[in-house]
RNA sequence: AGAGGCGUGGCAGAGUGGUCGAAUGCGGUGGUCUUGAAAACCAUUGUACCGCGAGGUACCGGGGGUUCGAAUCCCUCCGCCUCUGCCA
């Protein structure tokens, strides 16, 4: 979340941040804050001087009492009463123009970077890269749904039997593929310098406010009732609360984590008839790469980890292309998101493959996540995060780009991790 | 899951109603000494909020309560340990 003290400094360019948003009244939803804020302080300082008192008066008691004065520890205690009614309401003022500053807080999105283009929806993304060619395929070639099922590879009805629609179940070869690509990427990703590790895939509540998909995306995630436990739509989740409260030292930054886990989205509302086979799942498998980096080094980590994706895309040899995120379609927490979607030939689609972002202290902010500086002061640092990749959509490309007569053709570089050179 | 125990500063570990933000040791930082290092000695060493400042306030797992006053007593939640049960 946005911190007040930036909102006071800066309020002009947060108005306008907001409202390329698309945020009508966003001035009004700053001056909310900043009078809560205000409210606040104000609430705690009267505070404060009402428990200076009362702690002074206690102590005169406790004197009072070891020279054994009862009468005259009594008399005073007559003020204290007064004082506790008073800071009890108070305490409960403060209380409630916290918790209202913080809900309003949590309900204003991240301020886009400058080069965020204006826009409303996907439409309006840029394209500011594209990389490979098209294949050419035969008159004949057939999209990945079809092609799954020629080759028994992956299998959505079994799916269905056992869980429900957008939960496919991997085969054969198809099974095998699947752990060729996670293996691979996170080959690259710790040959590239990201440690890695391996978190739960169920969060709490804690961890979900932590990124912010809390309040956000409540709706988007699998709840689970009985613990109050959140399935992870994302590893960003968990890797990256691995860093709520905590002050790093200096040497211990740059922070470079990549982990693989399933994740699961609700998906709610977004169905329909153009999403087929695997370009959209309820779950799906991903290598996650995060970065910790202090400020005025977020950015290139962001191109350092735009590099990244481009390599193993490259790699892959799947024609790609990069987007720079309009500021209607960024997400809540980001400040620039840079997208990549392969081709898939078949569908003659544009599949998103992975999404690198970089959230300033927007997420660092609710994870208390900060570090010690030269001065010795507390900095919130920068999160980043990008997919390193999204496997259901890059099989899907794979599928549909490589179909030859004679089977499915594995690239290159993933014939080591598979052991076949062809799914027929 | 049941019974019992426990949760204190970076770590270890005192503290069971007042002067305790908290002894002591280790670790960290600065200094003295030394050609340098070690040892020794001295000093310093949590986080956040409010305040121009002096300074004030809060925090001893989280929340609530009792009391003039809570690390200390009570309730509750979370976590950890031991034993019993179950189990990959």
């Amino acid at each position: 979340m946005l911190q007040v003290a930036n909102i006071i400094a800066e309020k002009e360019r947060f108005i306008k941040g907001l409202e390329k948003r698309g945020i009508a009244d966003a001035e009004a939803l700053l001056n909310e804050v900043i009078a809560l804020d205000d409210d606040r302080k104000k609430t705690q300082q009267q505070l404060d001087t009402n428990l200076s008192e009362a702690n002074s008066i206690s102590k005169q008691i406790g004197a009072l009492m070891k020279e054994g004065k009862r009468g005259e520890a009594e008399v005073v205690k007559s003020r204290t009463a007064e004082l506790k009614t008073l800071n009890k309401s108070l305490g409960e003022q403060l209380n409630d123009f916290q918790e209202r500053l913080k809900q309003a807080l949590y309900n204003i999105p991240n301020i886009p970077h400058d080069s965020v283009p204006v826009g409303k929806t996907d439409e309006d993304n840029e394209e500011i890269e594209r990389v490979g060619d098209f294949p050419q395929l035969a008159d004949n070639a057939q999209p990945h749904w079809d092609l799954i099922k020629k080759y028994d590879i992956i299998d959505f009805e079994l799916g269905i039997k056992i869980t429900g629609a957008g939960f496919p179940v991997y085969k054969g070869k198809g099974a095998r593929l699947q752990r060729a690509l996670v293996n691979f990427f996170l080959d690259e990703a710790v040959a590239a310098g990201y440690a890695e590790v391996q978190p739960p895939i169920v969060v709490n509540e804690a961890s979900g406010y932590g990124t912010g998909q809390l309040p956000d995306k409540e709706g988007q995630m699998y709840h689970i009732g009985s613990e109050n436990m959140y399935l992870i739509p994302t590893a960003e989740v968990p890797i990256t609360n691995l860093y709520r409260d905590v002050i790093l030292t200096e040497d211990a930054l740059p922070v470079r984590h990549a982990g693989f886990t399933p994740c699961f989205r609700r998906e709610a509302g977004s169905w329909g008839a153009h999403v087929r086979g695997l370009n959209r799942l309820h779950q799906f498998d991903k290598v996650e790469i995060v970065q910790i980096r202090k400020p005025e080094e977020s950015y290139d980590a962001l191109q350092e980890m735009c590099d990244h994706v481009s390599r193993i895309l490259t790699k892959l040899e799947l024609p790609f292309r990069k987007l720079r995120l309009c500021s209607g379609d960024l997400g809540f927490t980001s400040v620039l998101t840079f997208d990549y979607e392969v081709y898939s030939a078949a569908q003659e689609k544009w599949l998103e493959v992975s999404s690198v972002s970089n959230f300033e202290t927007f997420q660092a902010n609710r994870l208390k996540l900060r570090y010690k500086d030269e001065n010795k002061k507390s900095v919130l640092l920068h999160t980043l995060n990008g997919s390193a990749l999204a496997l259901p959509r890059i099989m899907a490309a794979i599928l549909e780009n490589n179909q030859t007569e004679g089977g499915i053709k594995i690239p290159e570089v993933l014939i080591p991790y598979t052991g076949f050179d062809l799914i027929d």
